[in-house]
DNA sequence: CTAATATCTGAGCAACTGTTCAGATATTAT
DNA sequence: ATAATATCTGAACAGTTGCTCAGATATTAG
C-alpha cells in the first residue's frame, strides 16, 4: 500500500521540470518584460517604438529583448535600419491572458 | 486619423497594471515555490511534507510559504502542531498548466 | 514537567537582476 | 563623405532575492 504523500511524490514536477517551469516564468516576471511582451502579443513592433511605448531606454529594452530572444519566447528580423520583433511562443499569449484574467479578478 | 503605434498604446497594459501582473507571475517564478504550489495543486499539505517534498529545509520552506500568503496564492490552517497550506487562488493552478503545457510542447 | 516535533522569524550573506553609461556598429538621408 | 537614426554590447553599480543559521514559540508525547 502507497501512502497519500508517495502519490504525490510521483505526480510531483521533477526538480529539473521545477527549473525550467521558473525559468518561463522568470521571463514574464518583470513590469518592463511584460509589457513588451503585452505590446508584442498586440503586434510586430521595432525597438524603437516598444521603447516608447513602455518608456524605458532603448538600451534597457534592447538588453532585455535579447534575453528573451536567447529565451526563444522572441523572434527577430531587420528590415532597413530597423529590427522588428514578435512573439515566437503560442503559450506565452496563454499565460499573459491568464495573468491579466487574474487581475482583473481581484 | 490615428496611429498604429496609438492604437496599441491604448490597448497596451498601463505601467501600474504591468507592475501587478509582474508580482503575479514573480511569485512563481521560482523553483522552489513553483514545486510547492504544483504540491498544492495536488494537495493541502503541513510545511513538514512540502519541506521533503520539494527537498529544502522546513526555514526555507516555511519564508516562502510566508511570502506565497502575503501574495494571497496559499492560505494556512493550523491542526495540532501542523500547519497546513493549500492554494487560495484559482488562477495559479491554471498558470501552471499553462507553464507545463508549454515545457510538454518545447 | 521535560523532551520532542512543527513552525516561524530576523540577521547576514552570496548570487542574481535591471538599469545606466559609454561607446561600437550599421543603415539611410543630405 | 557626413550626419542622423537605430540597435547592440560590456562594465559597473544599486537593489533584490533565497538561502542558512540561530534562536523563539507552540503543541503534543511520555
Amino acid at each position: 500500500m502507497s501512502s497519500a504523500i508517495e502519490e504525490i511524490e510521483r505526480e510531483l514536477v521533477s526538480a529539473i521540470d521545477g527549473d525550467r517551469l521558473a525559468q518561463t516564468f522568470k521571463a514574464i516576471a518583470d513590469p518592463t518584460r511584460v509589457r513588451i511582451l503585452h505590446a508584442l502579443a498586440l503586434a510586430e513592433l521595432p525597438v524603437c517604438d516598444i521603447a516608447r511605448l513602455v518608456q524605458t531606454s532603448e538600451s534597457a529594452v534592447s538588453h532585455q529583448l535579447s534575453l528573451l530572444r536567447a529565451a526563444q519566447i522572441v523572434r527577430r528580423r531587420k528590415i532597413g535600419r530597423h529590427v522588428f520583433y514578435a512573439l515566437d511562443d503560442t503559450h506565452i499569449r496563454g499565460l499573459i491572458e491568464v495573468g491579466l484574467a487574474h487581475l482583473a479578478h481581484s
